[in-house]
DNA sequence: CTGAAAGCGCTTACAG
DNA sequence: CTGAAAGCGCTTACAG
């Protein structure tokens, strides 16, 4: 038989009233008997039915994060924040991956974390079809907060990152390296964070006088890079340096670089975006723009948990500033400010 | 106010067994009256507590997963798997990041998924520590499964992949390309995969009369590759080929061989482990050994489900076996069995 | 500081 | 096929 709250009251010689006070820390709880009641838990190894809990307190203590891949860094470091930062304030996560693709079947049914009130609130991670799930989530009155949300217009508590910022910082390190010929491979439009990267490498370049040398679209991850790089070869004005939107591009770029005898940084300063966890490990170590994962997630908890309690009222909204991480991959176009031991 | 089950038992002029009856399809329902309910459901956007639902049926529909890392492709294969594996059996999947080291302060207070009755049952991805594991588990009587567990002799219901045989079809593959100076470059020997991925390659080695070229131990990662690497170029009599315990290592041996103006494969070939999501995606695009994730997690979820439903009695154990992936960093000695086009 | 009683929102036999 | 009643295991006012 499952041991039950009335086990540990009738071995403690206490009532139920008295363990559940113990059970939650209630200061009104004479020690002697606080101590006959641990000793009882103890002894019959008793665990607090979680389901009896949350239907008593009206709460079920679990916070819900959707997301679409754990596939990067980004998202890896900020679940894993997350999750600290919940288990802190002795909530669980639960995890809802939806599909990768943005026009998937998935868009009509609701996530299957909305379906019954499991949740006390969620955590919509990068959200690529946002209304529906802002919308849904309102209706049904489910606490939320969006993080590094693609739409420029939610009215909902949001907390981000300052791409534009960061688009910014990477192309005037390459330019107080010396570089002019720099090149922008960008993200694709639908999103907001390559939208704002590309607009703060046009602003940098503008900002130092310079018209942008090369921009060319892409998606994020290697292969592109790679293709983009290798037909600049072929050419005759290549760039002396280039902003990728994120690492995986950046690593493609090097790797077509290299494939053709080449050298970065000599040849070509790269600088990604992300800082992705091969980035600090790869030849050469990767030049980069940190956002500050743990920062978001503690943000994005504290925030939804001041909703759920009721203490936040209105849409909030936090930007965080993303980090240059200065690595071996950029350097003058000269390639003399190499300080590198190879 | 909330609504609950007794509101559409209202608006729907049934009683809310009726309405829980269809809730829960139970086919013993008036076709007519199974509309009205879903009609009241939908009007007033009506969802079940789960809180309640739990309490009374004594389950609580979650599964948890315990894993350290999210890292990784293949962890991350399995989380995704395991996550729609159980969505298809109306299952909810808690997660649960436990630190990454082995001897941390975590070791003594249990898991917080163990510590209040939230699950349902465990998958216990990757343990490190599996003894205390299994035995806080057993101890508690929470349904679990291990996965890729690092142990031997787990009395416990497990399913894992045949590493040794991946070491050996990895080690195959080399020397029927013509190799036999074939190094290995093993990982960690607390990992049972590490262990017999190197058993592998030593019997395949055997089995073609040779002794192992070269065994050097290692991290699971890119730099310990690369340094692994460099150091062989200083040396007279290197090896031909590579096997490394995984792909983080065989992405920095290629670098290092590349760093020193070598070719992959033509001065190296080198197979890796785990086929993560970068290997296909690199230049040479890495011939690895894939561990079929989407298999683990359904065995796992199947073997789960089945020990918590009481169908399944007596530990059960699953191996399933891994696959070779040739692609482009293997070659013949002379580098003439090169089929790429670059 | 402590306990009796009601209630959280469902599901499950049991009758009908 | 349908419903009245009991019960799942806690917590929360309310008295004392």
């Amino acid at each position: 038989m499952k041991i039950s709250i009335f086990d540990v009251a009738k071995r403690a010689g206490v009532s139920v009233v008295t363990v559940s006070r113990v059970l939650n820390d209630s200061p009104t709880v004479r020690e002697n008997n606080r101590q006959k009641v641990r000793q009882a838990i103890k002894e019959l190894d008793y665990r607090p039915n979680s389901a009896a809990r949350s239907l008593a307190r009206g709460k079920t203590g679990v916070i819900g994060l959707t997301l679409t891949t754990l596939q990067d860094s980004l998202f890896d470091g900020i679940v894993k924040c997350v999750n600290d930062a919940l288990k802190e304030h002795g909530y669980f996560l639960a995890l809802s991956i939806g599909p990768d693709t943005s026009d998937s079947d998935w868009g009509e049914g609701s996530n299957f974390l909305y379906q019954e009130d499991r949740v006390d609130g969620i955590i919509v991670l990068s959200p690529l079809k946002e209304e529906n799930d802002v919308l849904e989530l309102k209706r049904k009155k489910i606490p939320f907060v969006l993080v590094d949300n693609q739409l420029e217009d939610m009215s909902a508590s949001v907390v981000n990152v300052d791409n534009y910022m960061g688009g910014l910082e990477a192309t005037r390190h390459l330019l107080s390296l010396g570089h002019t010929k720099i090149a922008h491979i960008a993200g694709p439009e639908l999103y907001r964070s390559a939208r704002e990267r590309k607009r703060g490498y046009i602003d940098a370049m503008a900002e130092a006088g310079h018209p942008p040398f090369l921009l060319v679209d892409s998606d994020f991850d290697i292969r592109s890079g790679f293709d983009i790089a290798k037909s600049w070869l072929a050419e005759g004005d290549r760039p002396t340096a280039v902003f990728a939107a994120d690492d995986f591009i950046a690593l493609g770029v090097i790797e077509a670089f290299r494939d053709a005898g080449l050298h970065v940084p000599r040849d070509l300063s790269v600088i990604g975006y992300d800082d992705q966890a091969f980035s600090s490990a790869i030849h050469p170590r990767l030049t980069t723009v940190r956002q500050p994962s743990e920062g978001m997630a503690q943000e994005a908890v504290k925030l939804l948990l001041k909703i759920v309690n009721g203490t936040q009222k209105r849409n909030a909204s936090v930007k965080l500033e993303p980090k240059l991480i200065v690595r071996e991959s950029t350097a003058s176009p000269d390639g003399r400010t190499l300080e590198i031991d190879r």
